[in-house]
Order: structure tokens, then C-alpha cells, then sequence
RNA sequence: GGGCGGGUACCCAAGUGGACAAAGGGGGCUGACUGUAAAUCAGCUGCGUAACGCUUCGGAGGUUCGAAUCCUUCCCCGCCCA
């Protein structure tokens, strides 16, 4: 095992709370117990609510795989229970409730999908529908007793539902209580979260210590924007990059962040260095290298994560030839043309548009390309013939055939 | 339980009998430009024929030549009171 500076060096590479003090509490408790000499009993929880995860869930699952190559024993913990009420913590609204089977079905590809980042041998997979199905209402009753309202309503996203008037449910709640029980049941060391998380994270520091244990050690990690570079990467917001998506999609959605967001995914999402990630953005700063590159380098990085170096090779290869030389992909899906068809049908039955009032729109703006030239007429009739390229925008093609 | 306010398109939000497929913003899409699917600028953004029509403003009924707008009823949310 490492000496503790080191493994202290890696550990609170990127921790971040909003308070100085609350940092400082937290290192020197982590420090005190990597000195106990044992591996570290260290978790994250992730609720299944969609069937993917993104690349927002990686930062926080690359922290725990820090741990595990330290040597310490990590529990991936999937909310089959906590999922069903929804996370209030990411939102100012409330959130749709999911049903068990919704739960499950999503559960299933979660833990795979995690070990991209995870190592296989040393994860504990564990599901909190375990130990929370049991509660009865007599124990949550009681752990609801450890909480007051006013340390709810103190919590910053219930505050401004309060002052909007928006609703804020009483079992929205709940969701601290189910979590901080996880900690309970878990018997954690350590538990990492979103820094959003650390109301639900301090939640089972206190119930630990309601049950007679000691009260874990909470690493909070920043929250990574989306693609549109202003709010938290979501399903919901749509503005997230799947791990499990094409290493194209993946490649051409990086190059589509706002270069201001560059910087924090080199810090939360690849495996570069502190030291190489510090170099980068200096490099960009006096002018020695051009943000396009930079974000190149960023977009074969977290391609590489997820689909290996020479899948993120070939994406950038399809990046240059399709969106820097405007030139067609190497493959594109067929569509076989049978008989005459108006083009807005062809582009509609093709999947290009989801409308024929949208595919028209789409020729009117001079987006729709058949063999190159540009469309004129939405009435123009397509005929069967030799295999012809059918461009609509930048990015969607198809080879009619 | 009582009083008041509210439920509008993917989201936020204007609209209080015809000029409403419904302002504005966000998001999305297309184009120009570029350093890229960044930034910026412009346009488009319910569906089908292209004359017009159809579906849409919490649900269901009704009044009217005509309803997002008026009436009845039901469902849901907020605030205040209990």
C-alpha cells in the first residue's frame, strides 16, 4: 500500500466543498483513518432512474476506482429502493416517481456499464431495496426523529421552492433519511457524492451515530455540466453524453461543448494528471494551443475510456472528414428506393425527419442535399435509379439505393 | 374543512369571446461565418394536403355563427385561515 501522503494526494484531488472548514474536517478525518492501516469500507450510490449512465456519473466512479486501486474495498450501491421516490437534491421540482420494474430493468445494465470504470474483481454490488423494503413505518418514524423541518427547509433547492411556491412533498423527505440509512447498513468509511449530495451524505453521518457507529468520512465531488455547458449533464436536460453511446456520438458531442467547459471535464472525467491537465491549460492560455485541439484531445480521451484507443481513433478520423472537410462518412445506412417517391416521404420513411412538414421546412432552409445539390423544390419526386447520397444538415446521411 | 389565486405547446411564460396554431424567453433544428457539432449572426420550430383542413391551451359536458378565453362539473397545485 502507498504511504498516507500519497494516498491523500489522490484521494482529495478534486474533493470540493463549499466550505473551507467542512474540507478541513473531512481530510484530517480520512487521514486519521487511512493511518488505522486497514482498507477503507467506501461506497456511491447511484439510483437507477434511466437506463444509461453518463458521463456525470463517471466522476464520482472514478474517485471510487482511486480507492479500489488503494487497495480499499468498494460497494457500488444501486437505489433500487431510493430511485422510487426520486433524489430531490439535483432539482427544484419534483421528480416523476419510477416503478420497481422500471427500477430493475434499469439496474440490470447499470453495475455493467459501471465497470468501464470500475474494477470487476474488487466491486461489491449491492441493492437498497435490500435492507429499506424491510423498514417498517414504526423504524422510519424513528429516523425521521433524528431531523428537524427547519434543517430541511434550510437546504438550499427546498428554499427556493419555498419562496417560488412550488410544491415541495412530504416524502421528497424521506429520500436523506433512505440514504443516510445506506450508511447505517453499509457500515461505511467513506462515502462520496455530488457536492449537491452532501445534505444526504452528512444525513448518514448523523443516523451512524444515532446507531452507535462512527460517523463516515463524506468526499463531495463537483457536478459536470452538460453538453450545453450551463446546467448539470441530465437525461432529463438531454444535454449528456452516454458511456455506452457510439464512440462517433460520443467524439462529435465533446467537440460540441462550449469551449468554457473544456477545462472541468479534463479534470472530472479523464485520467490525465493534475500535472498534464495544469500544463493544458496553460498552453491554452498563452496561445501555444488552439481550444479546437485542446478539445480534440479531450473528445479522444473520454472516447478512449469507454470504447478504447483505436475506436476514438476512427471517431476522430469521422470527425475530420464529416464536420471539419464537409466530406461524407466512410458508411452511412441504406435506405432501398423501390418505386417514385416525393422526397419529404423518402426523408420521412428514411428516419432523416420526424415530420413531413419538418422535412419540408427542412428543404425550404436549403439543409437537404441529394448526391450533393441542394434541394430546391419539396415537391421534387425521387426516383429509383443508382445509389444516390441523401444529406439532411450536417450530420444525418443515408445512401438510397 | 373555508377564502383567494392558479393549471397554456419539449420547458418557462403571455394571452381573458373572433385578427389564436396561440406573444416572449429557453431548448432544439437549418443556414451563414469560423477555429469545431465552440462563439457570433439570421431564419425555422403542432400535423396533413397545399385551396384549405385537422388536432392542441388540466378532464368531461354546455352556451355561441364562433371558445385557450363564458357557464356547469370533476381532477390537480400554491398561499392564507382552521
Amino acid at each position: 500500500m502507498r504511504s498516507i501522503d500519497e494516498q491523500m494526494a489522490i484521494l482529495m484531488q478534486g474533493v470540493e466543498f463549499g466550505d473551507p472548514q467542512l474540507y478541513q474536517v473531512m481530510e484530517a478525518e480520512l487521514r486519521e483513518r487511512l493511518s488505522e492501516g486497514r482498507p477503507l469500507r467506501v461506497y456511491c450510490g447511484y439510483d437507477p432512474t434511466a437506463p444509461d449512465i453518463h458521463l456525470g456519473h463517471t466522476v464520482t466512479m472514478r474517485k471510487l476506482r482511486q480507492f479500489q486501486d488503494l487497495g480499499h474495498e468498494v460497494t457500488f450501491l444501486i437505489g433500487t429502493f431510493t430511485g422510487l421516490i426520486g433524489d430531490p437534491s439535483d432539482k427544484e421540482a419534483l421528480r416523476p416517481q419510477r416503478t420497481s420494474e422500471e427500477l430493475m430493468a434499469n439496474a440490470s445494465t447499470y453495475a455493467e456499464q459501471a465497470f468501464k470504470i470500475l474494477d470487476r474483481e474488487k466491486t461489491i454490488i449491492r441493492y437498497n431495496a435490500e435492507w429499506l423494503s424491510k423498514l417498517t413505518f414504526a423504524d422510519a418514524v424513528r429516523l425521521a426523529s433524528h431531523f428537524t423541518v427547519q434543517q430541511f427547509l434550510a437546504r438550499d433547492n427546498f428554499a427556493k421552492r419555498m419562496v417560488k411556491g412550488d410544491p415541495i412533498w412530504l416524502h421528497e423527505f424521506f429520500y436523506a433519511l433512505m440514504q443516510g440509512y445506506d450508511a447505517v447498513m453499509l457500515q461505511t468509511d467513506v462515502q462520496i457524492g455530488a457536492t449537491e449530495q452532501l445534505f444526504n451524505l452528512m444525513a448518514g453521518r448523523k443516523l451512524q451515530e444515532a446507531f452507535g457507529q462512527r460517523p463516515q468520512v463524506c468526499l463531495t465531488l463537483p457536478i459536470l455540466v452538460g453538453t450545453d455547458g450551463r446546467i448539470r449533464m441530465s437525461k432529463s436536460a438531454s444535454n449528456y453524453i452516454g458511456i455506452s453511446e457510439p464512440p462517433e456520438q460520443q467524439y462529435g458531442k465533446v467537440m460540441s461543448l462550449p469551449d468554457e467547459a473544456m477545462m472541468q471535464y479534463f479534470r472530472l472525467v479523464t485520467r490525465f494528471t493534475p500535472d498534464e491537465i495544469a500544463r493544458i491549460e496553460a498552453d491554452l492560455q498563452a496561445g501555444r494551443l488552439h481550444p479546437r485541439d485542446a478539445k480534440m484531445m479531450l473528445a479522444r480521451e473520454i472516447v478512449s475510456i469507454f470504447h478504447g484507443d483505436e475506436a476514438a481513433a476512427r471517431a476522430e478520423e469521422h470527425f475530420k472528414t464529416v464536420f471539419q472537410q464537409r466530406e461524407l462518412p466512410p458508411e452511412m445506412t441504406e435506405y432501398a428506393l423501390q418505386a417514385p417517391l416525393p422526397i419529404v416521404d423518402l426523408i420521412c420513411t428514411a428516419g432523416l425527419a420526424p415530420s413531413k412538414r419538418e422535412a419540408r421546412r427542412l428543404i425550404e432552409q436549403g439543409g437537404v442535399k441529394l448526391e450533393g445539390h441542394t434541394i430546391q423544390s419539396a415537391d421534387m419526386i425521387v426516383q429509383p435509379g443508382p445509389p444516390r447520397v441523401l444529406q439532411v444538415g450536417r450530420r444525418r446521411f443515408v445512401r438510397v439505393v
